[in-house]
DNA sequence: CGTCTAATTGAGTTTGGTCAAATGGAGTGG
DNA sequence: CCACTCCATTTGACCAAACTCAATTAGACG
């Protein structure tokens, strides 16, 4: 069940047996989000933080006027909230962007564990500094980025993410969002990001239909979005 | 020495005379680093944190074609790369906006300051933690707020902050930025800075000369921002 | 008084937004 | 099997916030 979140965690260094063990151990029985659904509320907190198993998350701020920015894509192995063991309450809330399948983490048990084990609490301290690496990368390709390059980033980012747990090959990955959630990503108009991903198929770059990417010319991709991996830490 | 960082440790709990005792010894003598100097270079790994204790740094990523992107500012008491204890290598760096009093934390003391004090690991985390909120706040504010708003924004925050550690009383403070590094920080252009900054002073809001911003109207100032306090977890 | 940097102003341009309508595709019920 | 509905995608026309470029003004300092 905690493969692909060891995977993520071996970046750091290498998770021992009696780590692993006691991880499985306070890990709660799995549960099942749909798509649309809010795993957690804004300024809630949780009393245990939750991890994706299967599916898409994302972390959303919405605002007075209804407008939308989700500062946060979280994969299968992603805590999505492991900064509220630390941190409460949540300045946003949770949603599933895909139907989900989640486990949670006790907070009382992971400072327990942590307590006994340094290294894995440094570990998961590592999980949480990927995040806020990941937010300094969005500023950037955000605030001073075209729109076609902030889509081709993201696809740059979600297919390393996703083959770095076993869930992009080839540059093909599932994406289930509508150009409406993208624009909530990427800080554009959903009009606009309609125009931007035609672009970048006739440029003969992207694929991208029924939730389905498929990255035609990653190189030139990754060119146009000045894109380098570094700040994803999987060595 | 380490009264601003204590008193922002305390934003997680209190922190215990052992502890302070165990950070105060690791603490190297300070250093100077004058505005405009590079304190960390990026990409670099450096073997120890570096903790401001007076002037004003921030995180810089600099593009290819010149442009750049401030992804955090950080005032006295704040580490500026406490993540590299844990993450490496940097993927910024890291520069003197003010002429800065800093000293540092060597990795490998507090590797074992924090075996020993799990607590106090976890108000570090905390610290990062905080980061990471301050960087989704700005995210927000980048990417779904226009420039007068993103503007008020930046200063309602600075205020904050910097009363939290006693560099502002009665919307007053130093912030010693000319308009282009404020545009490298809200992601605007030099010349929109400068429009924008008038629009505040047309408006009553704010006076800013020779680096000293004076809140005129606090109210009003948070009301066009939309600002809500709770991402800095003040208490 | 001259120099250098920062701030300011003006004119014209552009990227991306808004609004509104049309198209397409998947699922549903008759 | 077809009509209908619902939602996502697509298109077109127009608009506006912010950018660029270039020049001017204002301060600070030696």
């Amino acid at each position: 069940m905690l493969e692909r979140l060891v995977r993520k965690l071996a970046h750091y260094g290498p998770v021992r047996p009696d780590e692993l063990d006691g991880l499985e151990r306070i890990m709660t029985p799995p549960r099942v989000f749909a798509r649309g659904e809010e795993i957690i509320r804004q300024f809630s907190s949780p009393r245990e933080s939750t991890l994706v198993l299967a599916g898409l998350a994302g972390r959303r701020v919405t605002m007075e006027d209804g407008a939308a920015q989700v500062t946060a894509l979280h994969t299968p192995g992603d805590f999505v909230d492991l900064h509220s063991f630390v941190v409460a309450p949540l300045d946003h809330s949770i949603v599933a962007l895909a139907d989900c399948r989640v486990t949670t983490a006790p907070h009382e048990a992971l400072r327990l564990l942590t307590e006994r084990f340094p290294r894995l609490a440094r570990a998961l301290w590592f999980l949480t500094l990927l995040d806020a690496a990941i937010h300094r990368q969005w500023l950037v390709m955000i605030g001073r980025r075209d729109a076609l390059e902030r889509m081709a980033h993201l696809l740059c980012e979600m297919n390393l993410r996703l083959a770095d747990v076993g869930l992009a090959a080839g540059g093909r990955f599932e994406l289930p969002l509508t150009q409406a959630e993208v624009a909530d990503v990427l800080s554009l108009s959903t009009v606009h990001v309609n125009r931007v991903l035609q672009e970048l198929r006739r440029m003969g770059l992207v694929a991208w239909t029924q939730g389905r990417v498929e990255i035609l010319d990653g190189r030139e991709l990754a060119r146009l979005a000045q894109f380098d991996p570094t700040y994803l830490q999987l060595n």
